[in-house]
DNA sequence: CTCAGTGCAAAGTCTTTGCACTCGT
DNA sequence: ACGAGTGCAAAGACTTTGCACTGAG
């Protein structure tokens, strides 16, 4: 499941945002990619379809978008920076192909009673969890044959 | 489980690198601290020790443990940006206070029967995991109070 | 004595901020 | 027409690199 940019842009309004061009062109393409994207990435896809836009205006919208939880952030791709990717609001995590970034949403992770296990042995009172898993989609493993 | 500074040091030696104090120093905080630092906080602890000492030697030590597995970062303290701690070598998992950020290290995490699901569910073939789990440690509990 | 290691300063990235102009409402 | 939103350029934050000096082996 994820967004449409119409969904996120009906936000948007609602609360008093302008749909602008470059918003429009943004959301477009964040909420139709497979892949996280660092705001470099979106620059660049967003600017064949509206070649004047600035690299701020985009991370000015992720900023926004980050308020509202339609953001998150992908870990284990190790040495990069911080990518990113549109959401769905509940608890969830993510399945990366390490090939091509494809991102794949989970929501049933059971670690209910590993955090209860955790929190008998530590003493910590368990607040929240990041699950990623990563692995070879199947475009990618027939790819390395 | 958790290196020591002497541990740490053995194999630096054992691969050539020379022991100079500021790596003497920097390894010791490094191995002390429970909890997970940036190269700034160790700079600060370690100048107590090792006044003139630079923030680029710190940077440049990170990344040879780096290379040697010694380091890994945490994910789930959002904000930040790029948090460092020693660590054992093995398959293993984070347990963090947001509290304080003391950081417990867990090896055990059965997540096979959810990779095998997700496998089948998507054809990815699962190759990792990253798991972290968030809470508060005993002391920052009664800190609440 | 030798060269890896250090610290400084400068350069490179990535991200944010200030400001005048533009365009959605 | 108004003010949020934009793009440019400049400033900040974080990290890496170049270079001459230092100190561990």
């Amino acid at each position: 499941m994820r967004f449409t940019d119409k969904k996120l842009l009906s936000v948007l309004k609602k609360h008093g945002y302008k749909l602008t061009l470059q918003r429009r062109a943004v959301l477009k393409v964040l909420s139709s990619s497979q892949e996280h994207l660092t705001p470099t990435d979106i620059y660049d896809k967003v600017r064949s379809e509206c070649p004047g836009i600035g690299l701020v205006t985009i991370y000015r919208l992720l900023q926004i978008l980050t308020e509202f939880g339609f953001i998150c952030e992908i870990h284990a791709n190790d040495n990069s920076r911080r990518y990113l990717i549109t959401r769905q609001p509940e608890h969830h995590h993510h399945l990366i192909c390490s090939g091509c970034g494809t991102v794949v949403e989970f929501t049933d992770c059971d670690l209910s009673g590993l955090g209860k296990r955790l929190s008998r042995e530590t003493g910590f009172e368990i607040e929240t969890h990041l699950l990623e898993f990563v692995g070879r989609c199947r475009g990618c493993q027939k790819e390395a044959t």
